[in-house]
DNA sequence: CGCTTTTTTGAGCTCGGTCAATATAAGTGG
DNA sequence: CCACTTATATTGACCGAGCTCAAAAAAGCG
């Protein structure tokens, strides 16, 4: 089966059918008889992966497999193991984000990736992306900007580990998902991780996380379901966020 | 003046009298008259830039210039502000390094860089590096491991600040450094960079990388010169940066 | 040689980790 | 659907690593 492939511009994009709900915002992967005319397979049609909630998309020490995942429904995170034996996560990842982009130079995997609820997953070969990039310059230059988003990611993270207090932390990482998450639910996201997964990403500890929890709800700042949030006052857990004190207990 | 673009392959380099001491691994950008036999312009002559120490090469919030930079000699703090007002240092980057891939995609620079030292710094047009990256798949491929290398080492930095021990963390860093250095100077590296900054970039403040750098030193695992240091030790700091308790007072 | 800036060291206190006890949620099988 | 088990979350009590504040020592620098 031989594979054509197109750059799918987000203008052009917008005319396709089958690709006007494609979660890949600047480069679009489009198989094509080349030369036919038949109706053009939809994006959802390319390589998928179904993941279940705790299966792995790859582990640690995993060989590289030559190919990039695009997620394009569910959580997953990505995660490696500390020195001490807990695993220490460096990202919570959604719809749209890529995985992979770490491991481009690599023989093995230094990151592990695990599904936190059901996913719908992307397979990318590197062979692909290569030849895309080749013929069509602006792909190489969209897909500088998104290795480039994710080193400032990455930058911004680093960030608020070095906050000095854990409300603080706590605060920056429900703010990060709110505007993350689908902002026409009325301020509201997922929190399909457990607190553990919390605290390794903020260099807490789960105890911690919760009583800085259990701090905003106190205050009518924060408003907890099973797996969702909200922010009943945001402005004042922005400023949390920004360093204002505030005391765990009551 | 019309520049015409090259890629030099790490074979190709060696064979180039004024390239081989190139500090590009990869790329090299080689500037040549089209068509002429002309004697090449060396790598040197492109267009440089000199910074005395505490110069800025670009500043927090300035218009992206659109341009990357490569450090050619000395040493470069990049950093961002803290809420607190306190500054974040991201990294510090060496000879060979490339400064400005997390810019890419901004139109303001998120982060500043500043000389440590006084600093060779080789200027590269986004245009000339496309411009490179249309015509030759391989320097795109190159350019890619780049920012995969580059969001790795972010990673790791990430791993760093989770790592719950002060002493813990300025031993990972008194590593790294050594492991960066030029290391046929007998285990000797440089510490272009003052407490303050060091502290910024773990996490920590100047007293405790004091107190650290003391500890280790009391023990006789860390030398320390005015602007240097090694590990008579190595091991022993090995331990301790990979978990270790250490008492930091005698 | 004064002056400023950086580094080192000290003493006290606080935040957050550790350990442990509930409490709540999520499964499991009858 | 309920009783039982297991995993996850919350909360409490205690303690130590590291921050704060501050002073002394060392290093730059004109």
């Amino acid at each position: 089966m031989s594979h054509h492939l197109r750059l799918v511009t987000p203008e052009l994009a917008a005319t396709l059918r089958r690709c006007q709900d494609c979660p890949l915002s600047r480069l679009c992967l489009d198989e094509a008889p080349p030369g036919a005319a038949a109706p053009l397979p939809s994006c959802d049609e390319q390589r998928c992966v179904h993941l279940d909630g705790g299966q792995h998309l790859f582990r640690v020490s995993d060989a590289v497999d030559q190919q990039l995942h695009i997620i394009r429904s569910g959580d997953v995170k990505l995660y490696q193991h500390g020195r001490d034996g807990g695993q220490h996560i460096i990202e919570f990842l959604g719809p749209g984000a890529w995985l992979g982009l770490e491991s481009l130079n690599e023989q093995q995997r230094h990151a592990g990736a695990v599904a936190l609820t059901p996913c719908d997953v992307t397979t990318v070969p590197y062979s692909m992306l290569t030849t895309l990039l080749d013929r069509q310059p602006r792909s190489a230059e969209a897909f500088g900007q998104l290795l480039s988003d994710t080193i400032a990611r990455h930058q911004q993270h680093a960030a608020m580990l070095r906050s000095t207090s854990a409300v603080q932390r706590v605060a920056q990482f429900l703010l990060h998902r709110l505007e993350q998450a689908p902002h026409g639910t009325a301020a509201r996201a997922s929190l399909p991780m457990s607190r553990q997964d919390i605290a390794d990403y903020l260099g807490l500890t789960s105890s911690t996380v919760s009583r800085c929890l259990s701090a905003l709800r106190r205050r009518g700042w924060l408003s907890m379901g099973q797996r969702a949030f909200s922010l009943p006052d945001q402005p004042a857990v922005q400023q949390v966020a920004a360093g204002m004190p505030l005391a765990l207990d009551d």
